[in-house]
DNA sequence: ATTTTTGCAAATCATTTGCATATAT
DNA sequence: ATATATGCAAATGATTTGCAAAAAT
């Protein structure tokens, strides 16, 4: 797993550049809280990273947290999914207009890009007469390892 | 508005109808909780039913309504919505499969169909490799009639 | 120096739950 | 009769907020 250490770094320092460029102090809890975003292999709470920052002992509070999240999330470095659970949870990502596929198992993520979603909503505004502004799309199911797992489950093994 | 309150009426008795149909009873605060549901011309809160319950003297407790709304939800005549704001709201609409477009200024909301979203999940999971189960998409914009009026405020009309 | 952030604890808000009572079939 | 559903009030959980103290530019 050393690729992911690697990635994690990259990660978080694109998270406070991030701070910087957008005229945001990169301090010390910021700079925290990134680092245990970035370590997140899958979607998380802002519970979690509490738990995860007590437990490692860094000195954030409750509130830090969700003010990060936010301005994580403003700057477009963290999205916020809303679960078909009706629960939500944060995901890093990339800045630009992309979707998400969800695991319903394991809760992994991946980025898609648009594949003719645009089109799309260009096509519910020219039949509802609405002037789309954004669009969500979220994608649930399993990915390629819990879809093995499963299979396997289900076949008694 | 004679149509409106027809229609209501219909989709008041279409929630009582599934409720049935589904071995649910009709009882009065769900009858009660069905009516407004079908009044409301947008997308609307538990807390303003709850409001509206009260204001007109409807006896139905809080949490009577947030049962109820999950009982519709669960039967497919009502949907949650998450919205952009990350708050939610109900919308009334068809158990079918489809989606929504949101006045992100009056609330107003319009059902679209599939417009071949199912061929772009199906893309999605030949990418990705996710076996897709489940996706939502949401479109966010303004309504013609409220396009309308901005454009006349943007006019400094 | 000055402005931005933080931490805490209290406040808020939406939703859920336990349980005795009431109601629909 | 009997299973379901309700109401209430209390519990929960997630987030937000006020504000004085701390840290960054």
């Amino acid at each position: 797993m050393r690729l992911s250490i690697i990635c994690a770094v990259i990660a978080a320092a694109s998270l406070l550049a991030a701070l910087d460029r957008s005229g945001h102090r990169a301090t010390e809890p910021r700079r925290a809280v990134a680092t245990l975003i970035a370590a997140q292999p899958r979607h998380f709470t802002a519970a979690e990273l509490a738990a995860q920052a007590r437990a490692q002992r860094l000195p954030i509070g409750r509130a830090t947290i969700f003010r990060a999240l936010d301005l994580f999330a403003e700057l477009g470095l963290v999205e916020r999914l809303e679960l078909p659970t009706g629960g939500h949870a944060y995901v890093a990502c990339e800045p630009t207009h992309h979707h998400h596929v969800i695991c319903s198992r394991c809760s992994r993520t991946a980025d898609v890009p648009d594949l003719g979603l645009a089109e799309i909503a260009r096509e519910v505004g020219r039949r509802t007469g609405y002037r789309i502004e954004t669009h969500r799309l979220d994608l649930f199911g399993l990915c390629p390892s819990c879809a093995a797992t499963e299979a396997r489950e289900a076949s008694h093994g």
